[in-house]
DNA sequence: TTTTATTTGTTCCTATTTTCACAAAAAGTA
DNA sequence: TACTTTTTGTGAAAATAGGAACAAATAAAA
């Protein structure tokens, strides 16, 4: 049965990208059939957890079977949205642009990143991955061409406010963000950050904090 | 006055840095003082929000006056230990790998990789930033020797369980983990997983719910 | 067919996290 | 000195997320 109106949490959201990448692998295995127990020996995730998840959303298991891989990877699919196409945009292809322009994790998955753009007259032009770099001066430009709705910058930070606007302007609706600043958007768009820095200060602080902190939710003396 | 007992939240170490590093930006602009309602302005975090994940660790601030940057930003450095040295240590050097041993956003806040590991006898040998790449084969006893207590992982996925256990065996106490599997770790070795396909179809996902979904916790109809 | 085994979907309860709101402190002003 | 303004630090309330536990459903066994 389907909810009227459900609030679903971002935490919601990593989980169901996290299983459908599992399931995935468990069908490459061979496997048909799994019960939320065995996916949470798998993950690290509560079997209530993973059955609430899901109940956002339908009833995708049988009681006392367990669900069918293949029909739990195509509704996933189907709510996350990977299925369709969607394009992508990568602005500043350094270092860690062009690893992203390359990224199996990406590719593998559905997840294809189309246009990519950059500042650097000698980077124009050169194809990485099949796709050719473009000068960002057309960003906005190109961007409303294409229909692009997904944008990643990789740019460095200083830059990073003034390509995001020129993203949303072109009509990007939503954005990864590798550029170690927060940036002001719109509400109607949305924004996760990869910040590295923060995720490596993080194993810092515990290793720092050792002794005086419990594994999960940290206990300080 | 310093609490007894205090269960510190990984959100909260999270936006721990997150401060940190826009204090930083901060002085180096100029300013000396800062209260908590423009912190909240600059950063996506309630004044009062700021105010708490401080508060578990001690008063910093005048009533009335607000925070001295200086003394917030030593004080940050030492509750997260980023002030001490670390020795981190990267295994698999591909592009990712690469990008991460001369990541600026590591190493312009003194996060420095020290050692890195590949499998690839055409890449060891070789200096990437100062760093000379060694053979996977001697890693653990490398890391033994040099005492690390940080890894970042950046292998392909097959081959990430078996990285972990060895770098446990060595005595990493931390783990960083950009291959898209779930590591299984013993309790007392932290782990952060940067999975970026993971964040990818979180945007997908807002993008594909659109209008069904509120901006900050997702309404689905 | 009835009974027993499982395992889901979901309710209700608990724990955690965030926000509110205000007393306490600081500094300036009259 | 007394009053005003500002802003912190924090206890209490509200909101959110997670988990236990159990009825309902299924399939297999007796």
């Amino acid at each position: 049965m389907r909810k009227e109106k459900v609030y679903i949490s971002q935490e919601t959201v990593k989980r169901l990208s996290l299983y459908l990448r599992n399931l995935r692998r468990l069908e490459k295995e061979g496997v048909r059939v799994i019960c939320s127990d065995r996916i949470s020996e798998l993950l690290d995730v509560s079997p209530a957890q993973f059955r609430k998840d899901l109940s956002y959303f339908g009833e995708f298991g049988k009681r006392g079977v367990g669900y069918e891989i293949r029909r739990l990877i195509e509704e996933l699919e189907d709510i996350l949205g990977v299925n369709k196409q969607w394009k992508i945009v990568l602005i500043g292809v350094g270092r860690l642009g062009s690893a992203l322009l390359r990224f199996e994790g990406f590719s593998k998955f559905n997840l294809k990143i189309e246009l990519a753009f950059d500042i650097d007259k000698r980077k124009i032009g050169k194809v990485i991955n099949g796709v050719k770099i473009e000068d960002v001066q057309r960003l906005t430009e190109r961007v409303k061409e294409e229909g692009v709705k997904v944008g990643l910058i990789s740019t460095p930070p200083q830059v990073a406010q003034e390509i995001a606007d020129r993203l949303i302007e072109g009509g990007i609706k939503g954005i990864m963000n590798f550029a170690p600043v927060t940036l002001k958007i719109p509400e109607d768009v949305f924004i996760t950050n990869v910040d590295m820095a923060c995720e490596l200060e993080r194993v810092i602080f515990f290793l720092n904090n050792e002794g005086k902190v419990k594994t999960d939710s940290k206990l300080l003396s």
